[in-house]
DNA sequence: CTGAAAGCGCTTACAG
DNA sequence: CTGAAAGCGCTTACAG
C-alpha cells in the first residue's frame, strides 16, 4: 500500500492547519464553505480514510455498540438483531455481534473486549446464570447495557422483553377452549426467567380451567427443532395420552410436527400444537403452526432506540418493559377428537 | 464512574514506568517476574481495562476482524459464520460482523468502517454486483480480503467456495438414476457466480444423460422457504408435469415440499424434491430431505485459517479453493412413478 | 474564519 | 532489568 494519507497530509497539500481539516470534514460551520470544500474535495482525491481510533481516544465516544445474545443461528435472536440493526444503522453506529452460547465467561470476555474497544453501549440478551456485577462491570466503566428477552436479578437496567407468562396462557387457553384436556408443555427450562414464566402460564391456565397439573406432561429441555423431533416419541407414548402439546417455542414445535408426522398422526386432526415467537416460517409450515407472535421486532427496536436515548444522555426509565404477545391462529390446533391419536381405528379424512 | 485506570495510574501507583507496565502486562520476559506479578496484580485490583485504541493507534494491529454476507439469518451463511467463530475466536480476533443484503453500497460502507476502525482484515461473501474496486479498496488501505461462498471477478484475492456446478449434477444424476426425466430447477439466478453454476450443473447432467434441456422447466428467483413454499403453485401446474425438483437450496426444498403437501401429493412418492447445503434440519424435515451437503464448516474454516495465516506473514495462495460436495441421499427423493402426481388416480401406499 | 499546541493512552526504540 | 521520551492520528480549547 501506499504513504498513509493523513490529516495532516490534508492539510500540508493545502497549506492549512489539521485543525481546518478536521473541522472541514466533520462539516462544521466554523469553516468558511469555499475552504470546507476544497478540503473535502482533496481529501477524496487522496483517498483520506477516517481513523477512528485516533479520534475515538480523544473524543471518547467510539461509535460502536455490541450486541451479545446466545446464538444469531437461532431464528428468535436473528429476528431480534434485524430490528436492531437497521435501527442502529440509521444513527450509524456500528455493531460488533457475539454468541455467549449461555457461557457467563464468553459473556464476561466479550463485554471486557467491548470496554477496550471502548464501546458506547451494549445491548445483551444475557446468559444463564449471569451475575449482576458483569452488568455492573458495564455500567461502571461508562458503558450502558440493556437487556432484551431475559432478565437478570438485582440489576436495574432496561429491560425489554414479551409477557411470557401471559403469552403462553394465551395458547393454553386457546387448547383448552378447542376442547383439550391432557396438555403437555414441550420444551425450555427452569433455568432462565423465562422458562419459570412460560411454565406459569401454562399452569396458570389450567389452573383456571380447573383442569389439575401434572408434572410428567411436561418434557423439559428441547429448545431447538431436533429438540423437538426428538421428543416426539416421549410425547406420543406418555401414558396420559395427551392430545394437544404447548411447545416452547417454533423451532420446537416445528421439529415435534415432523416427528409427529413420521409417526404417521396428522398434526391439527389427530393432535394439536402450538408455537411460541411466530418466527417467519411458522406461517409456512405444513400445517400452518398456530402459535404466539413474541413480537421480536419491537423487542429489537425498543432496546436500540432505549439505548440511543441513553447515550444521547436522555434519561430512559430502567426497569422491566412487558411486551405483549398475540395469538396467531393456524392449522396446527383443532377440536379435540376423542380415542382418534392413540387408539388409531384407522379413520381417513 | 470512578476515575479511569491507566497504564499511567499503575505505574504511578507502584513507583514504576508506563514501559515497564505495559510489557509486565503482555507477559514481556524483559520484565523480572516479581515486578511483573506486583504489577499484574496491582492492574486486577485497581480494574484497569486496557485502551485497545490508544495501543492499536500505535502498532497498528485492531485484532478486529470483518465479516459481512448477504443475510445471517440465513442458515446457510449461520453455518459459515460459526465455523468462523470458531476459528477466530481461539486466535483471540475479535470480528465484526455485517450483512448487506446484496446491496453494494451497504457492502461498501461496513469496508469503510472497518478501515477506519483499523481492521486487520476481512473475510466476505460480496454483494451481487461487487466492482472488483471495492476489494482493491480493503487491499490497497492494508487490510486483506477472503472470500466465501461467491467469486468477484478479476480479482485475485483467496476464494473459498463449494464446487457448485459438481453438487448440482451429483442431485440431478441421482433423480436421472431413479428413472426422472421431467426435472424442474426451482431457484436462483444468473445473478450471481454460485447461479449460473448451479444452473449449469443441472443442465450439464441432462445433457450426459441425453435428455433435452428445457428453459421453461426453470423457476429462477426463490431462495427462502418463503419462495419454495410460493414456487409450489407453479410447479404443481407446469404443462410438462416434472416429476422431480432439484432446488437452489434446502430452504427453498423445505419450503416447495411444504407447499407441495398442502396441495395434498406425497414428496418422496408422487414427487421427488432434491435441495442443496445439507443445513442441520434438512435431516429432521419430514420427508427427511434428500440433499448435497456443501460443507458450510469446512468453508467458514478454510476462510478463517487463510486470512489468519496472512496476517501473520505466511503468503497464502491466492486464487479459487473449491471445495467437494458431497451427496445425502434421504427420503425426498424415490423411484419414478408414472402418471402418479398430475393424474392422481386415488391410489394410496 | 484559521492556526499553534496540548493531550487522549498506549508502545517502541534507545540508553543505561 | 528498568526509565525517559517520542509518536501513533486525531480533536479541543485557546488565541488571534
Amino acid at each position: 500500500m501506499a504513504q498513509k494519507i493523513k490529516l495532516s497530509t490534508i492539510a500540508e497539500t493545502l497549506g492549512v492547519s489539521t485543525a481546518t481539516v478536521s473541522l472541514a470534514l466533520r462539516d462544521s460551520p466554523l469553516v468558511a464553505e469555499t475552504t470546507r470544500e476544497r478540503i473535502k474535495e482533496k481529501a477524496r482525491a487522496l483517498g483520506y480514510i477516517y481513523n477512528r481510533r485516533a479520534a475515538s481516544l480523544r473524543t471518547r465516544r467510539s461509535g460502536i455498540i455490541g450486541v451479545v445474545v446466545r446464538d444469531i443461528i437461532n431464528p428468535f435472536y436473528a429476528e431480534i438483531l434485524g430490528a436492531i440493526e437497521s435501527e442502529l444503522d440509521r444513527s450509524r453506529q456500528t455493531f460488533i455481534l457475539s454468541n455467549h452460547y449461555d457461557s457467563v465467561e464468553k459473556q464476561r470476555n466479550f463485554i471486557e473486549t467491548l470496554l477496550q474497544l471502548g464501546g458506547d453501549g451494549v445491548i445483551m440478551s444475557p446468559a444463564i446464570g449471569t451475575p449482576a456485577a458483569d452488568i455492573r462491570l458495564a455500567e461502571e466503566n461508562g458503558m450502558p447495557a440493556i437487556l432484551v428477552a431475559r432478565s437478570v436479578d438485582n440489576v436495574d437496567v432496561p429491560t425489554f422483553r414479551g409477557d411470557d407468562a401471559y403469552g403462553v396462557s394465551l395458547a393454553t387457553n386457546h387448547l383448552i377452549g378447542l376442547g383439550h384436556r391432557t396438555i403437555a408443555m414441550v420444551g425450555g427450562s427452569d433455568h432462565t426467567s423465562t422458562g419459570r414464566d412460560r411454565y406459569r402460564g401454562y399452569t396458570d391456565a389450567l389452573d383456571r380451567a380447573g383442569i389439575p397439573v401434572d408434572e410428567s406432561l411436561r418434557i423439559p429441555g428441547p429448545r431447538t427443532k431436533q429438540g423437538g423431533f426428538e421428543a416426539a416419541v416421549h410425547f406420543l407414548s406418555m401414558r396420559q395420552k395427551p392430545t394437544a402439546a404447548v411447545c416452547w417455542n417454533d423451532l420446537v414445535a416445528i421439529g415435534l410436527m415432523s416427528g409427529i408426522a413420521r409417526a404417521g398422526a396428522i398434526v391439527g386432526r389427530d393432535v394439536s400444537v402450538t408455537g411460541y415467537d411466530d418466527l417467519e416460517e411458522a406461517a409456512i409450515a405444513t400445517p400452518a403452526l398456530t402459535t404466539v407472535w413474541n413480537r421480536q421486532a419491537d423487542v429489537g427496536r425498543s432496546a436500540a432506540r432505549a439505548l440511543l436515548d441513553k447515550l444521547s444522555g436522555s434519561s430512559e426509565p430502567n426497569g422491566l418493559h412487558l411486551i405483549k404477545p398475540e395469538m396467531r391462529i393456524r392449522q396446527s390446533t383443532g377440536p379435540l377428537k376423542l380415542a382418534v391419536l392413540h387408539g388409531r381405528e384407522g379413520r381417513q379424512a
